[in-house]
RNA sequence: GCCGAAUUAGCUCAGCUGGUAGAGCAACCGCCUUGUAAGCGGUAGGUCAUCCGUUCGAGUCGGAUAUUCGGCACCA
């Protein structure tokens, strides 16, 4: 008689079973309901196949439809070799390489025959169909454990070359595993290497829970230098209901694109001849304007220096730097020469030397701190400078705002002791909190990231610096949940560790936008010094640091978080006077004037036009404050308010008017 | 940079298998003096991204270039 193995539940009763029972089964024993909507188990920790057979004493958790982000990783993942099996169904001689689930659906990397080229949108509604058929076919997933040479030897035959690369390079130890979809011996079996788990049938996948979005390009194995696969990326979901939801996000995410508003809100525009490079317009630039204006209030406050320093220098300083050898195939340079654009020769000879437009600005900074000798009562030296700066970005980089060619950061540089640099960050921390409260973020999260494989400098260095900025964080009490605290190992820099703050948006999405780091190296390599207690001379610490990142890129997040609703301190246009009649237009000028004096930037309507459309229009320019004049208005000297997203108006005094506007209209580090 | 797609009026878009461009909104003009999300009528506006080719004839077919979009790679 076998032994039997104990299972236990996770209400913490146990049953003993024959090995080689399955999770399936011990589903159907508690109950056909149980045994309908069991998905897969959870055998001590680790998401397993519903029908994989039970070989030890475990605990077992049965995962449903209820357990969501297991479910939907599991239904992901199956989604993803339906993709596959579809593709090799429709299109013979495709080779198949990965399909993982990912945050939203999944994809699927193919090698297209050369014939066939890579898939097309015109390609997946077809391939949608024949998933559903596999679908409707509720083939069974049937794992099955395979030898390394065997499957070798079978992805060989089949043509499956990328397969085989992989399977050669498993771990020895690893247990290797195929998917069966269909039983194998089944004329339309079809299988994948994986490790699974996987449901135990296509029958399992909603149908109508699934679309293919797009397809694109893909390097095998994430590497530019290999060949490049087809891939075709999908959005699954439990039930139609949730792909539905997913649909509408995309569509309310595609509404505050800052691209489109920024065009239907004349904020700035883009053209080719300056591609990657902003035109800033009238209004967009007044967004600039408030953040630079707020920006300078908070770093005169923090005890920072503001400098400029020069658009172009030298190749040479950019050699020393260590830039040029690292980074010169994306920055600009220009030959120190007059173009002769007269005669006959080349316009340019190219025997000057060359200057280079700065990618950054932190050599130039060093050059600052190094005039004069420094001593250490000097220090913390903290420049400030609102650098512009160019990089060449590889033309697919680029997008709208968030990806620019010519940017300009709110970037600063502290020198200071090693004694000092946790204060320094911890005073930079709460800096950045108060930053990012005033602009309406609620919430954000730190993350610590840790050094990289490739590094420069001793373990003890790294630890030392890891530890300070570590540290800097929890005296600041910002090491906690609630800031989204976290260490990200290996995603340092590769001279130093640094500290990240992400956003979190209005819909949920995050973007990473400050950032301070120590950097012992650059000091070094320029040959920054000061003078010591002692009376030698030290090296200081340099910290980078910037709290926008970038102004274009942050007026873009801006524009997304808000959906161009800005708050009114920063909105480029604030209020708009409209009037019904053309009896009121005297009024409505003198409403406008006491406005501006105020210091609110006002626009007036008087146009002959219904009031309807006035409010329509401004309303869709998502204009703050509309001051509605009529005849009755121009007679109390009153006005009628509507806000922007109010239902209801309010009739209130001039005074009362330019007062609630005024209040609002302060930006919140000037408030009471 | 790589893969795929797109580029037509200021904006959003239509234009089937080749026969010298069309709508809505915006603009301008006129009527209406209007009470809280589009009042009515009229006028003007386009080398169909650029260049080259195929053709009797190209917005439409082919090629190159540029830019944009979706990804990939990159992001000091």
């Amino acid at each position: 008689m076998t032994k039997l193995i104990k299972i236990t539940l996770p209400d913490g009763s146990s049953r003993d079973v024959a090995p080689g029972t399955t999770p399936a089964d011990i589903a159907a024993d508690i109950g056909p309901g149980l045994a309908k909507a069991a998905l897969a188990a959870r055998i001590d920790g680790e998401v397993r196949d519903i029908m994989r057979p039970l070989e030890t004493d475990a605990e077992l958790a049965l995962i449903t439809s209820r357990d969501e982000d297991d479910a939907l990783e599991l239904a992901r993942h199956d989604f993803a070799h339906v993709l596959a099996e579809a593709v090799q169904n429709l299109f013979p001689g495709t080779q198949i390489t990965f399909g993982p689930a990912t945050d939203h659906g999944f994809y699927y990397d193919f090698a297209p025959t050369k014939e066939r080229g890579p898939f097309t949108d015109e390609d997946l509604p077809a391939i949608e169909e024949e998933m559903r058929r596999i679908i409707a076919a509720d083939k069974p997933l049937v794992r099955e454990v395979w030898q390394r040479d065997d499957l070798i030897q079978r992805w060989e035959q089949d043509g499956e070359a990328f397969k085989a690369e992989w399977a050669h390079e498993l771990p020895d130890d690893e247990e290797i595993t195929v998917y069966w979809s269909g039983e194998k011996d089944a004329p339309d079996a079809w299988m994948d290497m994986c490790k699974g788990p996987h449901l135990a049938s296509t029958g399992k996948l909603d149908p109508k829970a699934f679309k293919l979005t797009r397809v694109s390009g893909a390097y095998w194995r994430g590497d530019q230098r290999n060949p490049q696969l087809s891939r075709i990326y999908g959005t699954g979901w439990l039930n139609r209901k949730q792909l539905n939801a997913h649909i509408l996000r995309l569509e309310e995410a595609a509404k505050r694109d800052h691209r489109k508003l920024g065009q239907e809100m004349d904020l700035f525009h883009f053209q080719p001849e300056a591609q990657g490079s902003v035109f800033w317009h009238p209004h967009g630039f007044v967004i600039w304007r408030a953040l630079e204006a707020y920006m300078r209030r908070a770093i005169d406050d923090a005890g920072y220096e503001e400098i400029k320093t020069p658009q172009l220098m030298d190749v040479h300083q950019w050699e020393q730097s260590g830039h040029w050898g690292k980074y010169s195939e994306n920055m600009f340079a220009v030959p120190d020469e007059v173009p002769d654009a007269e005669s006959e020769g080349p316009v340019i000879r190219g025997d000057a030397g060359m200057m280079a437009i700065k990618p950054m600005n932190c050599p130039a900074h060093v050059l600052v701190f190094r005039q004069g000798i420094k001593s250490y009562r000097d220090l913390p030296m903290r420049l400030f400078e609102h650098g512009c700066c160019h990089r060449n970005e590889p033309h697919g980089a680029l997008h709208g705002l968030m990806r620019v060619r010519q940017f300009t950061q709110d970037d600063a540089h502290i020198f200071c002791r090693e004694d000092q640099i946790v204060a320094e960050v911890r005073a930079f921390c709460e800096l950045a909190d108060r930053v990012y409260r005033d602009m309406g973020f609620e919430k954000y999260a730190i993350k610590l990231a840790l050094r990289p494989e490739k590094r420069f400098g001793s373990d003890e260095d790294w630890d030392k610096a890891e530890e300070e900025l570590r540290q800097a964080v929890i005296d600041a009490g910002m090491a906690t949940e609630e800031y989204g605290w976290e260490e990200l190992p290996g995603e340092g820099a590769f001279y130093a560790p640094k500290l990240e703050w992400h956003l979190t948006d209005a819909i949920g999405r995050t973007w990473q936008v400050g950032t301070i780091q120590s950097d012992r190296v650059l000091p070094a390599r320029l040959e920054a010094t000061y003078i010591g207690e002692d009376g030698e001379r030290h090296q200081p610490v340099m910290l980078h640091r910037a709290i926008f990142g970038s102004y274009e890129r942050f007026v873009g997040i801006l524009i997304e978080h808000y959906a161009g609703k800005l708050p009114l301190w920063m909105a480029p246009v604030q209020a708009v006077v409209a009037t019904i009649v053309s009896d009121a237009d005297e009024y409505a000028l003198e409403v406008a004037e006491e406005l501006r004096r105020a210091g609110i930037r006002t626009q007036t309507d008087l146009r002959n036009e219904k009031i309807n459309y006035k409010v329509r229009e401004h309303s869709v320019a998502k204009i703050p404050n509309l001051l509605v004049i009529g005849k009755q208005e121009a007679e109390k000297r009153t006005v009628a308010l509507r806000q922007l997203g109010e239902k209801q108006q309010q009739f209130v005094s001039l005074d009362e008017a330019v007062a609630m506007l005024k209040t609002d209209a302060i930006a919140p580090d000037l408030r009471d």
